[in-house]
DNA sequence: CTCTATGATATATTTTGGTGTATCAAAAAT
DNA sequence: ATTTTTGATACACCAAAATATATCATAGAG
């Protein structure tokens, strides 16, 4: 069916994506059923003003009227603000779980290389800037490696990894560049040792 | 009830008022009954889409999902083409009925002054230009006393009523003005002689 | 390979919008 | 003073959204 709002669709399915939402999550956060939400992103319902206006909240959006003749000037802003770099529910995510696994770590263990990969994570946790979640999954992995390993090394290895991430994401705020996943500087998966 | 979307209801009676249309007329351009056009606009439904979506494009308005980064911005916009000169549908009827009124009189009677008449009312008829509905309805209203008086000081009257009014505007169009309402140049209401 | 998360559907039930028709008081027009 | 217009409401009816719950294939992670 179609009603005219396809496009009204195909923006919230876009957004929460852009936000790294699942429909589930979504669901959560708008107060909606997720069984609704997937009926509304496929535009297989008419739905009404307050559920759009909730999930559109849940996504940081504001429905509005604008009148025939604004729109170009309002369409154009539009579309500056939303290739904007804003931080990713998915990416805040991922540096929330990172940092509870280091906590973790630094609660069985300690020591000065421990600190140092704390104050690391720290400083990453305070970027406000927008990284893929795939690269902080597999950084977070790397982390993860020293709970098994224990050794000195992978704890300064994961260091490593962070600083270099961090400086990678202050090199793109400075020269405005999308370093996506531009095959990263530290190694991942590597093989552990004892 | 609230619903949140009371913004949306005020925005679209002041769209509608703006326009100069009535509930019934909206209702006929929208497809939507005069009955919900009240309810609608009382905040009194939670209403569709495509209902909302209807009755924004009879009103020349368009539903739209705007970042919140981008609010302040697209609001700045929206307001400036709001208050933009657009010719109204009221004032457009009221130069309707003016042009209805002085035909009919042309048809009655004759005479050079008459034909004055006529080209002065085709004159301002042709500047799309927002004018006060309440002085259009008092020109017709001294246009409407030439058909009893029937004098041709009522017709020179009129014709000079007009021609007045066609002036100020044309003043306001050069000098970006805005002469609402302000004491017209022009008698109106006056005593009449037979 | 196993377990989990995701998105699309399904069904049954409740709630509510939308239509049609009609009325009514107040305001505006004649 | 009288007629017309306007906006608000009422009521019955139908269609559809919204909810709650559950299932299911699939893709991704462990």
């Amino acid at each position: 069916m179609s009603y005219g709002t396809e496009q009204l669709a195909a923006r919230l399915k876009a957004a929460r994506e852009a936000k790294g939402l699942s429909q589930r999550e979504l669901s959560a956060l708008a107060g909606v059923p997720q069984s609704h939400i997937s009926k509304i992103e496929n535009n297989a319902v008419d739905l009404r003003v307050s559920s759009l206006s909730s999930i559109a909240h849940a996504l940081d959006l504001e429905l509005m009227l604008v009148p025939r003749k604004a729109l170009p000037a309002v369409q154009s802003i539009t579309r500056s603000v939303a290739s904007a770099p804003v931080i990713n529910a998915a990416t805040q995510r991922e540096l929330d779980r990172i940092r509870e696994t280091v906590d973790a770590i630094a609660s069985n263990a300690s020591g000065a290389n421990i600190d140092n990969l704390q104050r690391r994570v720290r400083e990453i946790t305070q970027i406000q800037s927008q990284i893929d979640p795939e690269i902080l999954q597999k950084v977070r992995r790397t982390i993860e490696s020293i709970e098994s390993s224990g050794s000195n090394a992978a704890i300064n290895r994961a260091a490593e990894a962070i600083r270099s991430l961090r400086n990678q994401l202050a090199h793109r705020a400075a020269s405005h560049e999308k370093p996506r996943a531009p095959r990263p500087a530290y190694r991942l998966e590597e093989d552990q040792d004892g």
